[in-house]
DNA sequence: TGTACATCAGTGAACGCGCGTTCACTGATGTAC
DNA sequence: TGTACATCAGTGAACGCGCGTTCACTGATGTAC
């Protein structure tokens, strides 16, 4: 459906030359594509072809493939980052909150653009060295890393002892796993029955899991 | 040096006209192929020529391609439920200790058998419709889903109470999650650090998350 | 206000590549009698 | 023990495909004077 609504859209001809607005809509077709076909299924004639543009007009904004998805994975970051300070905040100043909010937060994210989540993770797509992306990926993770700093009462520029740092994986990796495997479509409710859908995963299974959230102090 | 190894053998001329061991070998060089270069990097041909044959001989052991990775899966899932099983077994009658035990064998897998572990969760590249695929993979889903029966004390073929299942969704995204995490290099000790290697891994990183994983009775 | 010209942002045809699969074939093996 | 023949497990050339990138080009835009 959408995606009709969207081919219809931008491939209407043009009344300039020039598109005005390519740059913008290669990263949005780019997430539309990962959606649709996983990260692995996005190839940059697609997004040319989305965009109504030769396959050659990407190139005039970003340097190749990885560009656009580095591009689009800082973006994705960016918004990642505030998504799990803000919640950190809202957290207040029981740590234990804190790391419960960043956690329900961590999971949203994923839920609500699993095409940025799921690339964002995608090193051997993206540009690591790009220096923008470093800064907004180690950005994120140091959100999480403060408030176990908190939970830990290790001083805010100490470094983790090696049980907090634990504390730090086993947070992150329950989080993670847990949007990587409902993303996947990994969770059913029982034998042969559908996998449960983004909406069943945030309303009913996320609660039940968070439930079990490490998050006490040592 | 193991690919120099294995290329140098499988490519030398064959006594016979007939291969004598092309399936078997196919599904060796399958995961080389995906240590290497990933799941996506896979491709028939490749595994063809690794195995000193034409394009075409895969297709007499295997339907296509996505026979020969689902071949590969399901071998993975029963050594998989197998070390699972194992490891409930040795945690003993202490259900804590049994959830512990499959915890640590689920990523000892993960890290010992990357290639494997990697593709048997992805599901848009196997024909999960199979039925020795559905058998293997729900059977090692049952080990633990009998260990946190035993943990919440749930009569064995009951279903598990809300509370419960999220006991099980919480132990399965963490040991899935950190495992995920620690294959796609993502831990590392500080910014600028080179990533964990497998071994970093298990030995010091994993009993450090091991010690949050969710295990007490409710 | 007009004009020359540099720069920007596109085109579209072409390149070489590796892919999965198909096809008619053939050498090797196994089996019935 | 020998032979005819079916079946199995390969070959290698060919197919059509979509990919990323390059190239010479051109229309549109912006700027200096």
């Amino acid at each position: 459906m959408n995606s009709v609504k969207i081919n219809s859209r931008t491939r209407k001809k043009r009344a300039s030359y020039h598109h005005g607005d390519l740059r913008q809509q290669l990263l949005s077709v780019t997430e539309q594509i990962i959606l649709e076909r996983g990260v692995d299924g996005f190839t940059l004639r697609e997004a040319a072809r989305r965009a109504g543009v030769s396959p050659a007009a990407p190139a005039h904004h970003f340097k190749d493939a990885k560009g656009l998805l580095t591009e689009v994975a800082v973006l994705g970051f960016q918004e990642f980052g505030d998504a799990l300070a803000a919640a950190d905040k809202e957290g207040g100043s029981d740590p234990a909150q804190r790391l419960r909010a960043q956690g329900l937060a961590y999971v949203h994210f994923a839920m609500r653009h699993p095409a940025r989540f799921q690339l964002m993770f995608r090193h051997d797509r993206l540009d690591t060295a790009n220096a923008e992306f470093k800064r907004v990926s180690s950005r994120a993770y140091c959100v999480l890393d403060g408030a176990i700093h908190a939970a830990t009462n290790t001083p805010a520029q100490g470094e983790l002892a090696p049980e907090s740092y634990g504390l730090l994986l086993a947070v992150w990796s329950i989080v993670h796993g847990f949007s990587h495997l409902a993303l996947e479509r990994h969770f059913r409710r029982g034998p042969g029955t559908e996998p449960a859908s983004r909406d069943e995963v945030l309303r009913t299974l996320l609660p039940l899991m968070l439930n079990y959230l490490p998050v006490k102090r040592i």
